[in-house]
DNA sequence: CGGAAACTGTTTACTAGATTAACGATATGG
DNA sequence: CCATATCGTTAATCTAGTAAACAGTTTCCG
């Protein structure tokens, strides 16, 4: 550790030392990166518009109709102990509704209200033009380039 | 709003209608990527290894000594009250020390010690061995790419 | 069959990360 | 000199998320 010092002590007042290492990670890129879309949406949606896991279970939800909890959980890649707050919340809006099924008296199915269906295409059309906005400095092939790079990320997921 | 609806009705019950538009977003899938990536790290890094925003604020303290608190929170993108469990946490493993600079009895200067410097140096060497190995799917040049477009991203940043 | 194992939605307790507002100490600019 | 701003800090609060346990139900299979 301690040996031939050399001249290294002149070193340690350099102000800063080459390019910022920190810059160079990929995840902190994502991080920051992530934290700038994630605001614009919440700034964007407003006070009392959906937050951005709420708006994805509602998408989920009005895509894939009576979807199970579980089902939507594993989609949103969380527990599903945590989808239960963002389900009350949506039902609780009247926006979807929970419906037991038939053959199996677990099960929660989700069906997205006339209501949620009218509040996501709004929603929707919100979200699209945030990040429209936000990403204008970004050409359409560049969009895509980053959703395919991004994709390849995702590839790891379960 | 109920005008003329025509056939409409029948469309409600196709189990799921086209691509979903939720991965059409570049929000979630940059959070998707996100949650993947600081996952891994903490994964690589272990049970008392750094957490990513530690990790972070250590790799800023190395590279510029005598960075003040405010400058780091800044730097970070962070408020510095929420800086202060970081550097109590670096300081406290004996990896930085808060040192009163000569002319403004306000600011604690952060400089990293011995210690920290080589924690840092092994830290890193892990979190690149995690960046490489989880994206080993992608190619330097698709790698330059993604860092590219996020920096576009952060450009929106302050 | 019948019982063990698995699954579903839920509650509760907890953690991590972050923000806001206030504070005392200190600096700075009219 | 005094008003204003800045620095680090604390305390209160918020959000997002996990883990563990649970009662009810279903499935598996010996």
């Amino acid at each position: 550790m301690a040996s031939l010092r050399k001249t290294d002590t002149r070193v340690e007042d350099e102000a800063h030392v080459e390019t910022p290492d920190l810059e160079e990670f990929i995840g902190y890129n994502l991080k920051r990166a992530y934290v700038i879309v994630q605001a614009d949406f919440r700034r964007t949606l407003g006070e009392d518009g959906f937050a951005p896991r709420v708006f994805s279970a509602l998408s989920l939800v009005v895509q894939y109709p009576n979807v199970t909890q579980s089902g939507l959980a594993r989609m949103l890649g969380i527990e599903r102990s945590g989808l239960v707050a963002i389900v009350d919340e949506l039902e609780g809006r009247g926006l979807i509704k929970r419906t037991n099924v038939p053959g199996d008296r677990r099960v929660q199915a989700l069906v997205p209200t006339g209501k949620g269906k009218t509040a996501y295409a709004e929603a929707r059309a919100a979200v699209r033009a945030h990040e429209d906005r936000l990403l204008s400095n970004l050409s359409d092939e560049e969009k895509a380039t980053l959703m395919a790079l991004l994709g390849k990320i995702r590839s790891h997921e379960d």
